[in-house]
DNA sequence: GTCTATAGTACGATAGAC
DNA sequence: GTCTATCGTACTATAGAC
């Protein structure tokens, strides 16, 4: 048998990518197809509602994948304090930072939904859903992990939301400065957030 | 004399909304020109090299406008931690939540550049220095009143990095889950962030 | 300075052959 | 299931009358 991707995949991955890199509304069909060797008559015959059906599947597997990346991260370490600082420099990649700081932050593992959920949140209410579970489901990862080091359910829910902002919010910053900078920073400060 | 608001305003004031609601590419120059009463004539006459050029001086205007709001609520209570606070909190408007969920937050004051931020960081130069310069102005903005606090220099410049990051991140979340949980989380948090 | 008409291109979506 | 041709619409931008 063939390991070959099947042209499903092919579209969602490609999709998935420029999405996030470049917006929902940014991002034509054409170049999907285009860049993913599909034809247009294979996007509609999988995905019959067109470009908010994609964007929707797109969104739901980053969610999952996401999901599971934190997930995996965050069992590395024991204690919650040390796993998720661990975690915020580990959202860089390991092999950026040339001489020339251009390529610096292509190396963001975890691009997010952040982007798709601004410039749907007021306009395309399945897709500000799907963005919402997304967020939601990546703060409760959070909030588990400080439960289990022993934080009473108010605190673990509160700084989940706290670290989730963070993150959210340092991933704008660096890919807007191009640098990695901010999300070192909140790295850095998270052993003082969370001491309390 | 009259009063009006020129046509190069209503076009701006207009196109500032839209870009911060809907984003830089899912909002067309025929809409902006259509609920601003403008005639397509006039958008270039202003702004000869189109659409780039107009969302530049948004962005511009926005940096000066968001910079000069911050300022006047800092100023407003001497103790940084308490200030900062308390401007977080008012971040969000003050007449919402009503019965009905719907409603509750069209009322963020602060929009940010965020969107159109992430939608040219990896495609348009120009308007990602824009941006860029923003969340610089807004972060130097906390930095300041954290010295003045006496704060030492490398802390009040990573936190006012942090506090930049989880400002920006909490309103992505808040709008995306319509909700004005997020803004406060971080707001009640403030106090333990910066004890240090 | 103000306005309209329109060029030229790309978009999302569909139809229908194979 | 795969692929192409094409529809209708919207986009940015320009030309040119007034």
């Amino acid at each position: 048998m063939d390991e070959e991707i099947s042209t499903r995949d092919r579209i969602i991955n490609t999709a998935t990518r420029l999405f996030q890199l470049q917006g929902y509304h940014a991002t034509g069909l054409n170049q999907i197809l285009k860049e993913s060797n599909a034809p247009k008559g294979s996007l509609y015959y999988y995905f019959p509602k067109g470009k908010e059906e994609l964007a929707l599947e797109c969104i739901n597997l980053t969610e999952v994948l996401v999901e599971k990346t934190i997930r995996e991260k965050l069992v590395k370490i024991d204690d919650p304090v040390e796993s998720i600082r661990n975690f915020i420099e580990e959202i860089i990649g390991n092999t950026n930072l040339e001489k020339n700081e251009k390529l610096s932050l292509n190396s963001i593992k975890i691009v997010s939904v952040n982007l798709i959920a601004l410039e749907t949140s007021s306009t395309n209410e399945t897709l500000r859903k799907a963005c919402q579970s997304a967020f939601n489901t990546w703060r409760n990862v959070y909030t588990e992990k400080l439960l289990e080091g022993g934080f009473n359910k108010e605190k673990a829910e509160t700084l989940g939301m706290v670290i989730e902002s963070m993150v959210e919010g340092a991933i704008v910053l660096s890919l807007t400065t191009k640098s990695d900078t901010p999300l070192l920073k909140i790295a850095e400060q998270i052993p003082f957030i969370l001491d309390q």
